[in-house]
DNA sequence: CAGGTCCAGATTTTT
DNA sequence: TCTGGACCTG
């Protein structure tokens, strides 16, 4: 065993090694960027395995499902063999796991459906107007923002006063009213047997308040090793440390420089008072040894952290000398800013840099249109990741209510939406029936009512199939069944019906891979596909492409080339994103991460001016916009300062540049609403 | 009561 | 531009 290790071990520094050869002490690991945080928390789990560690007893926890396989895929080289770690995972996705087990010692169903934030916003909506809250002549917060309350209380750990006072200051008169609108919420949920994403970690957190069932759990693992630390909020924390309260077996890993979950709770103090946790203190060792970037790259990328306000961990040094300064590049427009992409993109293609080894990065999802809309023009192939996803289609909704329904009869929302998809059949309707599926589950409700007049086909259809579905639910014809009765309905309801037979097709593809209804509805919620064209691209994956991407979703990733788009006061910070300074700082730090995924090359690009986008086709309206509030001239001499226009295209006068594009970036959102 | 039309308001990042 | 709600019609 120590051949597998000794290999491994040769090629760590020293602070790598240290964490790697840690025993079971707690242990943090403050990681800069590009320090090998990835290969040493593989090497540190191959290396506990390699010295007899059962790796069905490692727990480990990642941010996304992503990071998780690469883990055990290097954890597999490192270890030369087919190493296998059954329990590695988002929280939310070990939550759902472990709740499934533990439900009935608990006193839930173990036959819970998960809603997805959309589906839970439908329920707050749907209890919201049951309660009669929002009659009031003033507004009340509408359901995406009641939503975000109850998730940020949830999350927090915070009493609803001050989640509002402190983040939803605009609502604090209806305090009393949300108070309330959640108690009716919670009730909703355990009425119909589903759980939100909150849930997911809260029943867990509850659940190991009671010692005899965290001690039971907590010994289940001999190590817990939870990735990007700095991300995870109170709850998160509370879990952890109700199942390791000594901390024996426990390694967090993080860099509070790259803490950009704030809206979601996340709470940077996790990190920073880890170590106080537990007596002893924890050990903390620091990883400042940049792989990744050239010294120019990270000089810059020192001087924008170095403004922060607050910061614990040191700046990087790296070994990688000589490379070009990054360039901090002006350009007219948006539409400038895609020309020099494409070109850049292109120029390096030809110096041999593939696509894939390049990326763009954004703030928002919606800056990237403008740019999608230039690649295409010049058949550069890309994959978008962030923003929109694939879940949000409405045939993908419809589709898997339809599945969640039969699933589980009490889950309102999947009845409501597999109900309305008959014609004939709206909200009044469907809410009549689905007070009989208590009494007579979902095919005993829909035989007991006549079918609604000229749609008797697929009324037929649907008793037929959730007949089917319930005497013998079977995988993966169920899925089939489903597609089958719901296809005739969507070709009526769209007008582009072909192009999301696709996804439909698809989704029982993947479908198909998975063990059988449950494991694949719980999935797909916790761990959905995080690209559009992820699932539809089997066919070109060995083809090259452009990754764009927002800066969220780039985290932990890596490019030889890096272009980051609007780099704008505005657009970066987000002008949502200047109300605080604790908002401000997060947005300092997401400039941070973009700037720290370039390995070899790294611009920056600064439009000059925006164009209104309410205006006539050919309107001129613009506004001038000013370079990041992030990039002072100090930190600017870190960059060579460029600008660039494109060539103008030959009897073009450049003018009707930015309008087109405005109209494809709708017409692709449109595709999925 | 279903379903269409029209208007007002919002508008980031993700499990 | 898009969504959600209010209102109107058959």
């Amino acid at each position: 065993m120590s051949r597998i290790t000794s290999v491994a071990l040769d090629d760590l520094n020293a602070e790598q090694r240290a964490a790697v050869e840690h025993g079971s002490a707690p242990l943090l690991v403050i990681a800069g960027a590009g320090s090998g945080k990835t290969k040493t928390l593989s090497c540190r789990v191959a290396h506990l395995v390699a010295n007899g560690a059962d790796p069905s007893r490692i727990l480990l926890l990642t941010f996304s499902r992503r990071a998780a396989s690469e883990m055990i895929a290097r954890v597999g080289k490192v270890m030369a063999g087919d190493v296998r770690i059954p329990w590695a995972g988002t929280f939310h996705a070990i939550g759902a796991r472990l709740l499934r087990e533990l439900a009935p010692v608990i006193g839930i169903d173990p036959e819970f459906t998960i809603h997805d934030r959309s589906d839970s916003a439908d329920l707050m909506s749907m209890v919201r107007q049951e309660l009669g809250v929002a009659t009031g002549a003033k507004r009340f917060p509408m359901k995406g923002t009641c939503l975000a309350i109850y998730s940020r209380v949830v999350n927090a750990d915070e009493s609803i006063d001050d989640a509002v006072v402190a983040q939803f200051p605009w609502c604090r008169e209806w305090t009393a009213e949300l108070k309330t609108l959640f108690g009716a919420y919670v009730e909703a949920k355990q009425k119909q047997n589903v759980l939100d994403y909150d849930d997911l970690l809260w029943l867990w957190a509850e659940a190991m308040n009671e010692p005899a069932l965290a001690a039971e759990v907590g010994a289940r693992f001999e190590h817990v090793l939870v990735d990007e630390y700095q991300d995870t909020n109170k709850l998160q924390a509370r879990i952890l440390l109700a199942m390791k309260p000594d901390g024996r077996g426990v390694t967090v890993v993080g860099d509070d420089a790259q803490s950009i979950y704030s809206f979601r709770a996340a709470d940077v103090r996790n990190i920073l008072e880890f170590p106080k946790a537990f007596t002893p203190e924890a050990r903390l060792v620091t990883l400042e040894q940049n792989y990744r970037s050239t010294s120019p790259i990270l000089d810059a990328s020192n001087a924008v952290i170095d403004l922060a306000k607050e910061r614990f961990t040191k700046n990087l040094r790296t070994t990688r000398s000589g490379g070009t300064a990054p360039k901090l590049v002006s350009v007219r427009d948006e539409a400038a800013q895609a020309s020099y992409i494409a070109e850049s993109v292109l120029e390096a293609r030809e110096r041999g840099l593939t696509l894939m080894q390049q990326a763009i990065l954004f703030r928002a999802a919606d800056f990237s249109a403008p740019v999608e809309l230039e690649l295409a023009k010049r058949d550069i192939p890309f994959v978008k990741f962030g923003g929109l996803k694939f879940l949000e289609a409405a045939h993908v909704k419809d589709f898997l209510a339809i599945l969640r329904w039969a699933q589980n009869g009490g889950d309102r929302i999947a009845g409501f939406r597999t109900l309305q998809l008959v014609p004939g059949v709206g909200p009044a309707k469907a809410a009549r029936i689905l007070d009989a599926v208590d009494e007579f589950g979902p095919y005993g409700a829909v035989r007991n009512t006549a079918p609604p007049a000229g749609a008797a086909e697929a009324w037929d259809a649907l008793k037929e199939m959730l007949a089917a579905m319930e005497k013998t639910p079977a995988w993966p014809s169920d899925l089939d069944l489903a597609a089958r009765w719901y296809t005739p309905m969507m070709n009526e309801r769209y007008d582009d019906a072909r192009v999301r037979a696709g996804d439909i097709d698809q989704l029982q593809r993947i479908g198909a891979t998975f063990g059988g209804r449950t494991s694949f509805l719980t999935e797909l919620t916790l761990d959905p596909p995080n690209s559009t064209s992820d699932e539809s691209g089997k066919s070109s994956k060995d083809d090259d492409y452009l990754i764009l991407s927002t800066i969220h979703s780039a985290k932990g990733q890596e490019w030889k080339n890096v272009f980051v788009l609007n780099v704008v006061d505005g657009c970066m910070p987000s002008d949502l994103g200047t109300g605080s300074t604790a908002a401000l700082e997060e947005e300092r730090r997401l400039l941070y991460v973009a700037m720290t995924r370039a390995k070899d090359e790294l611009h920056l690009i600064t439009p000059q001016r925006f164009y209104h986008t309410q205006q006539s086709r050919g309107g001129d309206k613009h506004v001038y916009a000013i370079k990041s509030r992030f990039l002072p001239e100090y930190v600017c001499s870190k960059f060579q300062q460029t600008a660039w226009a494109p060539e103008p295209a030959p009897g073009e006068a450049g003018a009707n540049g930015p309008l087109p594009k405005i109209d494809l970036a709708a017409k692709a959102r449109s595709r999925f609403s």
